[in-house]
DNA sequence: ATAATATATGAACATACGCTCAGGTATTTG
DNA sequence: CAAATACCTGAGCGTATGTTCATATATTAT
């Protein structure tokens, strides 16, 4: 103990920030892990992009084929394609195939939930 | 109308994919402005590093000082600084200082909540 | 079979990002 | 005052990312 450093338990003139170590804090929370964190990270970034946003926003209403959401969001259908691979590779979006086109819609409601929050978050 | 391109009202042998244009769909959901959704993608982008986000679970238990959290996450004080500042400009964190140290904490429960779900989502 | 459509993919290029390093400011100590 | 501590910041460097371009695959039409 008395390693911790909240600004209240500053004892005496000893140096203040040297010697720290608490491997788990005081609260029930666990600290997140490297690799967790990088698993995580990886999922925000995914969401970290305009046009993939735009594609989710679109597929949360509709679901739609490649050169349709090309179209709507005046992008190439190859930067579509790619930014779809990115959005299939994170299991964000399904896809099924009829004749030539390939429909997408989300995975499942729980990135929208997500999306919904957030949006409304920025909204204040 | 009939530029909608679901699957069920591919009419006759017309091009398929061919004159589209529906700026609204047919949900009452508004798609994503370009604005709105480089905003959006900002926001995103601040939790899409594992840093960051191992800084946000230290700081959900523990207000702390920039060299506790660089301890902690055994990473140098000037990352963590450049991290905290990331975190400062999104509004992600708020911090006071107490003589020569700072102390960060979260801004509030919001980015908590956010993380918590996240976190949950990924755990499965 | 040949042509056209719908989508996917690899390479290339420009940009963005995170870390380190060097140096800077502010506060405390001797 | 000078030295030390805690933190911040700009530049530089290696890497990751998103787009375009060219090309490949699959399906449909002629």
């Amino acid at each position: 103990m008395a390693s911790e450093s909240s600004p209240a338990d500053v004892e005496a003139d000893s140096p203040i920030c040297e010697e720290h170590h608490n491997p788990t804090t005081e609260s029930g929370v666990t600290p997140l892990e490297v690799e967790d964190s990088q698993r995580m990270a990886e999922f925000f970034g995914v969401l970290a992009d305009p046009t993939r946003l735009r594609l989710i926003s679109l597929l949360s209403s509709n679901e739609s084929c490649v050169c349709d959401l090309a179209e709507s969001l005046s992008v190439s259908e190859s930067a579509v394609s790619h930014q779809l691979r990115a959005l299939r590779n994170a299991r964000l979006v399904q896809y099924r195939k009829v004749g030539r086109q390939v429909f997408y819609r989300l995975h499942d409601h729980h990135i929208f939930d997500l999306y919904a929050t957030v949006r409304e978050h920025l909204a204040e």
